[in-house]
RNA sequence: GCGGGCGUGAUGGAACUGGUAGACAUACCGGACUUAAAAUCCGGAGGCUUAACCGCCGUGCGGGUUCGAGUCCCGCCGCCCGCACCA
């Protein structure tokens, strides 16, 4: 018998369907349309397994959706701007674009192997100036309708290199490149006006059922909707212009707990005071060292700056609270400015022992001793931080009674407030706009012009696509398009004065925010077509990494209503994703031996030779295991999908990935797992072989082998919807134990065996094109209907219920399906072990669970 | 630090809405076939105890709710992801 030659099967299928066009979206109005999308790659140079897991996934989609019946979009493209092609740039001297067009090729030749039912067609990559191009008239439309403005923010600066950095640049708060120390410095830039849609944003998750509940969780508390109190306290010794210190608080009810101020070193009281004092200037240049994330914030010690200014809290204005410049307070939230409760925050209470301040009480536990309430905390206590649902105990309330929950405290405060004219309440985001341009060369540009007399002027449109000069120089440091000699010097297009272009580039996350629409129309002259762009949006089903469950989502969300509110999509397209569903990574064991200083060398699996006990170099060297981790370059754990196409064939690499693991979570790839993937296929083909040879067959057999067919068509199918790729994985091994096994006449193994290839296409459809032209099958596979279950074979006439004696399993009774209470009743009570166990007395309880169990309480 | 998630045999995992824990697979053990090996086919198996049945224990740890908890509640521990200029 023959093997199955994926090799020869492969390329063979992949060239069939592409002249066939079957994969090819076309409008169809008599039919639904599907539009599945996984997230596109950045062209790195090399697709991994984590992208063959997401292409894989979404390829089974597409394919069970085409035999459902569907119209199907699913497109590929690369997301193509960012920071490796620059590195490149500036470490080996290649153009970007060179290196990125270069990569894309590389990565379209690995992938195509893989036989994705992609529409190839409407493939386009973000820095084709096609591309951008477009993006840069949705910009204009942006600017024009108010969703785009400039302002001043900070961003990591390094002094050597004279650049920006990413957060991913900065290493201990040092630059990654120079080592320089990082510093804070503001800069003019481009802002999306995000956070006016903040409320809209946050309202309209609740309607996004099909996404996973974390990811809206997620997204909930990043825009961090907040209610609280916006107060301004009088100060005493502040500069001119600063009578008041403006402040918000979500915790309007420790008012009274209040014993000091904090300000954000750029508050512009800290800049009023540090033009005067030495030792304000010095210490706000502190605050401004190290990186801006805000991790490195929250983790930094908590130091401040006492700056001899109080400000009177009219609730209790016996005690004025010093005023402190503080690292902790960002100028982005709320308004720059805090007091400290260090009673009731951790935070603050570590910052009021470091500077020896005062701590005084508001609440305690609602079940605290009443001695408990002193006014001040002890010094081994830490800060309490009461629920706010929960009620507690106030000793010092602003307003209302000495019991209650947080919540009540605080609205009771707000009243207050409001009512003596000290505040007002107000809703605070924790969303902040979203900066859209990057000091850098590899992004599109941002199609403006600085002119010495209009000042910042829109290109025209005929003007499009601005396009990136394909002369970088990479040989100093900072932008490229800044040191470009010709690039930037324009005359104004409104006055036609010299004038001198935008160089700073979008953000990256911009490309991605709207290529989900650009695939519904990849070559029009618009950035969408509304016949298309209301054909196939929205996307139905979207596939990708939980990384990027915040940001890109959010930003795409935002994306979707600006284009709709300039016409770019329809109303209907507001959330662009109706399905979501974040996969898992790939891992792999890590593989290391020790050097001569005692580090740590890593190893590639196909280095490692694995045994039962460890493993071990090729020279006998042995190799410690590690565990099984993301696959990364500089730990060596990685496979190239590459070689395991080569080595078995891309359904192998494609069942693997499905199998095991649900889909959501890790997958751990091992070289006997993707063996054993191999070895199935075979069988499978082996099966079908068997099928056409077989014989007369037991006619007895023939129920059998038919129940087991629909039992899988059932349970796959059910699988695939539930998106449990791995549950139909175990689905398809079950109906193949079954067809192994079973002796029916040959027409039966034949139509049982044309099922298999049926629902194996979505995950294998190279084998199973291939056995389903050997069986006969009629065109092909991929283009044949899913097949049709017959839920009559589903039912059995016996069920079989475990017996429990005090919930614990102690035998079990088969009985009719249709059986009533009574009836299941008496079995059990005749049940031999029951018996036993009664030992003459009768049940306390009996509990019959139909269908399902039966426990017998002593 | 803040936000989110995960934790089940040797291993990956299954278990519908609180109802037989361990489906399916890997690794392992035994058998058939073979001069032999590979491949293939058949069978076994959570742990302890036992000749076998029986029994006891068992879903990270400690409590709780329930006739019944992997699943629900409270408190811990460990690991992973995100934190706004990585994509």
């Amino acid at each position: 018998m023959e093997r199955y030659n994926a090799r020869e099967a492969e390329p063979k299928w992949q060239a069939a369907w592409d002249a066939a066009g079957l994969f090819v979206a076309r409008r169809d109005p008599d039919r639904p349309k599907y539009y599945v999308l996984e997230m596109f790659p950045y062209p790195s140079g090399r697709i991994h397994m984590g992208h063959v897991r997401n292409y894989t996934m979404g390829d089974l989609v597409a394919r069970y959706k085409r035999a459902r019946g569907f119209s199907v979009l699913h497109p590929m493209g690369w997301d193509a701007f960012g920071l490796p092609a620059e590195n490149a740039a500036i470490e080996r001297g290649v153009n970007p674009a060179d290196w990125t067009y270069a990569n894309i090729a590389e990565m379209r030749a690995q992938m195509k192997p893989l036989g994705f039912s992609l529409d190839w067609a409407r493939e386009f990559a973000t820095c084709d100036p096609e591309y951008y191009g477009q993006q840069q008239a949705l910009f204009l439309d942006f600017l024009e309708a108010g969703f785009v403005y400039r302002k001043a923010s900070v961003v990591n600066w390094d002094p050597v290199d004279m650049t920006v950095l990413a957060n991913e640049q900065v290493i201990d708060g040092k630059g990654w490149r120079s080592g320089a120390e990082v510093e804070r410095r503001e800069l003019t830039q481009w802002f999306f006006r995000i956070s006016d849609m903040a409320e809209e944003l946050l309202g309209a998750l609740d309607g996004l059922e099909a996404w996973p509940e974390k990811v809206r969780l997620m997204q909930a508390n990043w825009i961090g909707k907040s209610r609280g109190l916006e107060f301004s306290f009088p100060t005493q010794g502040a500069p001119e212009g600063h009578a008041t210190l403006q402040m918000y608080t979500t915790r309007p009810d420790t008012f009274l707990g209040a014993t000091f101020a904090a300000i954000s070193a750029d508050h512009p009281l800290a800049k009023a005071l540090a033009a005067e004092r030495p030792d304000v200037a010095a210490f706000c240049e502190e605050c401004r060292r190290g990186a801006t994330n805000e991790e490195a914030l929250e983790k930094a010690e908590k130091i401040g700056l006492d700056t001899g200014i109080t400000v009177t809290n009219p609730f209790a204005p016996e005690t004025p609270l010093p005023v402190f410049v503080a690292n902790f307070v960002l100028m982005e939230y709320g308004t720059g400015a805090i007091y400290g409760c260090p009673a009731h925050d951790q935070r603050d209470l570590d910052f009021a022992r470091k500077y020896g301040l005062a701590v005084r009480r508001v609440f305690v536990p609602a079940d605290a001793p009443v001695d408990a309430a002193d006014e001040y905390l002890g010094q081994e206590e830490e800060a309490f931080v009461p629920p706010k649902t929960e009620p507690v105990r106030y000793v010092r309330p602003l307003a209302g009674g000495a019991r209650m929950t947080g919540q009540e405290a605080i609205d009771a405060a707000i009243a207050k407030a409001e009512g003596e004219g000290v505040g007002q309440g107000a809703t605070q985001f924790r969303l902040r706009d979203w900066g859209a341009g990057r000091q850098r060369f590899w992004g599109a540009p941002i199609p403006v012009v600085h002119c010495p007399e209009c000042g910042i002027v829109p290109e025209k449109r005929e003007n499009l696509p601005i396009k990136l000069p394909d002369d970088p120089s990479f040989d100093r440091p900072g932008n490229a398009l800044d040191w470009h000699p010709t690039w930037r010097h324009v005359a104004c297009p409104r006055c036609g004065a010299d004038a001198l272009r935008e160089t700073d580039t979008m953000d990256t996350f911009v490309d991605s925010s709207w290529y989900f629409a650009r695939f519904t129309s990849p070559r029009a002259e618009t950035p969408t077509i509304a016949e298309d762009a209301g054909y196939w949006m929205n996307v139905d089903q979207y596939i990708g990494g939980i990384e990027h469950a915040i940001l890109h989502l959010l930003y795409s969300r935002f994306f979707a209503r600006a284009m709709i509110a300039t016409g770019h999509l329809p109303e209907t397209a507001a959330e662009p994703f109706d399905a979501l569903f974040t996969q898992g990574m790939v891992t792999h064991e890590t593989y290391s031996t020790r050097d001569a200083r005692g580090r740590d060398v890593w190893h590639s699996p196909d280095e490692v030779r694995r045994s039962d006990g460890g493993a071990a170099l090729a020279d006998g060297t042995p190799v410690a295991i590690g565990p099984s981790i993301k696959m990364s370059k500089s730990k060596k754990n990685v496979v190239d999908p590459a070689d395991i196409v080569d080595q078995f064939g891309a359904d192998t690499a494609r069942w693997f990935v499905m199998s095991d693991s649900p889909p959501e979570r890790d997958v751990e790839w091992t070289a006997a797992g993707a063996e054993a993937a191999w070895k199935h296929l075979q069988r499978v083909w082996r099966l079908g072989q068997e099928a056409l040879a077989a014989g007369e067959g037991v006619a007895e057999e023939t129920d059998a082998l038919r129940r087991a067919t629909h039992r899988a068509i059932a349970d796959v199918t059910e699988a695939i919807e539930g998106f449990a790729f791995n549950k139909a994985v175990a689905a398809l091994y079950s109906f193949a134990n079954a067809a192994t096994k079973s002796r029916a006449p040959r027409a039966e193994r034949l139509a049982a065996m044309k099922v298999m290839a049926q629902l194996m296409q979505p995950m294998t459809p190279h084998l199973a094109e291939e056995l389903w032209s050997a069986l006969g099958g009629a065109g092909f596979v991929t283009d044949a209907p899913w097949p049709e279950l017959d839920e009559t074979l589903l039912v059995a006439d016996t069920v079989t219920l475990p017996i429990q004696i005090n919930g614990k399993r102690r035998a079990d009774i088969s009985v009719p399906v249709d059986a009533d209470r009574a009836a299941v009743e008496a079995a059990v009570l005749t049940d031999a072990t029951v018996q036993k166990w009664l030992d003459g007395a009768a049940p306390r309880k009996l509990i019959v669970v139909p269908g399902r169990i039966v426990n017998v309480v002593l």
